[in-house]
DNA sequence: CAAATATCTCAAAGCGCTTTCAAATTCACA
DNA sequence: TGTGAATTTGAAAGCGCTTTGAGATATTTG
């Protein structure tokens, strides 16, 4: 059933019902009901492909999923994506995803942007100089930015203040009289580390701490490297006596090391790990629960779904700067210093 | 850049620069050559939406994603999407991912299949009895089944042998000397947990071993269920002596609750667990090293994709059906049985 | 009541591509 | 040189929709 039939079956021409159905104002009330009833009766449903050429607009947005080395992004990836659609189907906008190993990646890009297969893209865990950005840019495909860069290009991003939720995690370490704090980050040249770190120091500098820089390390945020980063700080001659982690895996793989000492937790060694409240990791529940800086996957997927959908609407994305504060939530595994 | 534009500036038809573009043979290879390298020069790509219309073919595959109770599923989904992906994108197919609340589901396969939106769609996670198999096949959308159903309708389906797997697992704990075996399964109703248990209860019968029903549960496949089935199971006057569990990381929170206890795994308790090999959750990397059914998740998803193409390319979906043997992994976490 | 305005409907022109059918060209061979 | 076949190219007809510009009809106004 197409608009030509559903027109032909109702007795009118394909620009009535094409107006009826997409809620034109120039349609009388009761032949718009008609019509829409009878598409409802035969399952009439405009194809895509079709109106997709005759607007140039394709209701999708694409977004591209590291298929190698981004590990740690791996698990972020359906909780974002979740929050993001919640959003996008509203307003019927599909999801393209597309795997795409770190050589291919630009070319990918470059390959949803000529071919218009969307109308817009989501990037995810830039670099400090992404080369992503110039690249989309200069092919005019909006896009939003989940992070942010230090270029000096105008256009649209999201981010969590990661700077400022790590200065206040340190922040609080210091308060409970903690003085060597050990900082198990994520990959370098992700800018979201860079950041925490800065976050970390500044705190550290306000207070006059030196940093001792065998307690910061770099890796992926997992469980594993968690473990063995803890292995290496708790092993030195004055090990640290609390920890910081970007990641909740990471803070478990601690724990397990901790453990495997017989330190307890939020007595012996304190720690506070960020947590993108992955559904199935919960930080409340665990025991002890943990302190964390919390700011939910999901929820940052919904509010750039919402600033696409302002994108597709006409906002200019040179407009768009969102950054979302990041509260310390207090569990039990933070505790005075031990002297 | 249009084809009309790039097949002026060639001073040839559009018909033969398509042809050249999409490798037909009617086309000189001097004429391809120089069009070729014509569109590579002018950034020439043929817009999506209009060959879409022209072939009546999307270039994409749909995958809807429960946004809802479906945790379970959520870290699969990450690998599965990269091995399907990789298989996909070397056809140029898009996978269209849309979140859908478990209510909206059914209606979500309806648009996708109805505006023609995708060509084929590929169904998770299904129950016996599952309703998006049949009204799928009424609306004519190809698809594959990632999993299976015990429904006399013809499809095309990829699964690993589940019962198998848990049938093997099983006999192997019980030639340990193991006679009290848990089962920690996934959520009820799942197609594959309800093989599991059948591979599990019938190594069982054949040795005649009853099976005590305290020692089987269904829930989510977390560490946080691992943990809480655990502490139930050997609360019990008579705890098993061997474990079972649907996923790493309910294993891991089975572990958990071992180590609570004092018990230690490999010696006191043996464990076996499902591995879907997530890169994140290495089961050789684990202290100990966990024994396992092993079928990576990515393996399943590529294969997947290789099934789609074939259905693509004219194969009739009946007549698709695969399923994969999962080898058991030995590692520490399984040892003889106490006495 | 005529004229002006508002409301509703329509035919037809794209959107950019693929593909059919026909025509032009080249080639092999008698 | 002529003939038929093989090779190469092109004009034009869709694919199913949106949207323009114009025409028909209903409503209001002077």
């Amino acid at each position: 059933m197409n608009l030509k039939g559903l027109a032909h079956a109702l007795g009118l021409s394909q620009t009535t019902v094409s107006r009826a159905l997409n809620g034109y104002p120039e349609v009388a009330e009761p032949t718009r009901r008609k019509v829409v009833e009878a598409a409802a009766r035969l399952g009439y449903r405009a194809n895509d492909s079709a109106r997709r050429l005759a607007t140039g607009r394709v209701g999708a947005v694409g977004f591209v999923l590291p298929a190698d080395g981004g590990l740690t992004q791996v698990p972020h990836f359906s909780e974002f994506i979740g929050g993001l659609g919640g959003r996008l189907i509203e307003h019927e906008i599909d999801i393209v995803v597309t795997p795409a190993l770190a050589k291919d990646e630009l070319a990918v890009y470059r390959r949803l942007a000529s071919s218009k297969r969307v109308d817009a893209v989501i990037l995810s865990a830039p670099t400090l100089k992404d080369p992503r950005i110039e690249i989309l840019n200069s092919m005019k495909m909006p896009f939003v930015l989940h992070g942010r860069t230090e270029l000096d290009v105008p256009h649209a991003w999201f981010d969590i203040d990661n700077e400022g939720a790590f200065r206040r995690a340190t922040s609080h370490l210091l308060d409970l009289g903690h003085r060597r704090i050990a900082l198990g980050n994520g990959g370098k040249g992700q800018t979201f580390c860079v950041h925490r770190e800065r976050g970390y120091r500044a705190a550290m500098a306000e207070r006059n701490i030196p940093v001792d820089e065998r307690l910061v390390a770099y890796s992926d945020l997992t469980d594993e490297m968690g473990f063995s980063f803890a292995e290496q700080v708790f092993s030195l001659d004055d090990p640290p006596t609390a920890v910081l982690t970007s990641s909740i895996p990471m803070g478990l793989g601690v724990f397990r090391a901790l453990r495997a000492r017989g330190l307890q937790l939020g007595r012996d060694v304190s720690m506070i790990a960020h947590d993108d409240a992955f559904p199935y990791l919960n930080a409340h529940k665990m025991v002890p629960t943990m302190t964390v800086t919390r700011s939910p996957m999901r929820d940052a997927g919904s509010r750039i779904g919402e600033l696409i959908i302002e994108i597709l609407n006409g906002r200019d994305p040179a407009t768009i700067h969102e950054m979302w504060p990041v509260p310390l939530v207090l569990g039990e595994s933070t505790g005075p210093a031990p002297r």
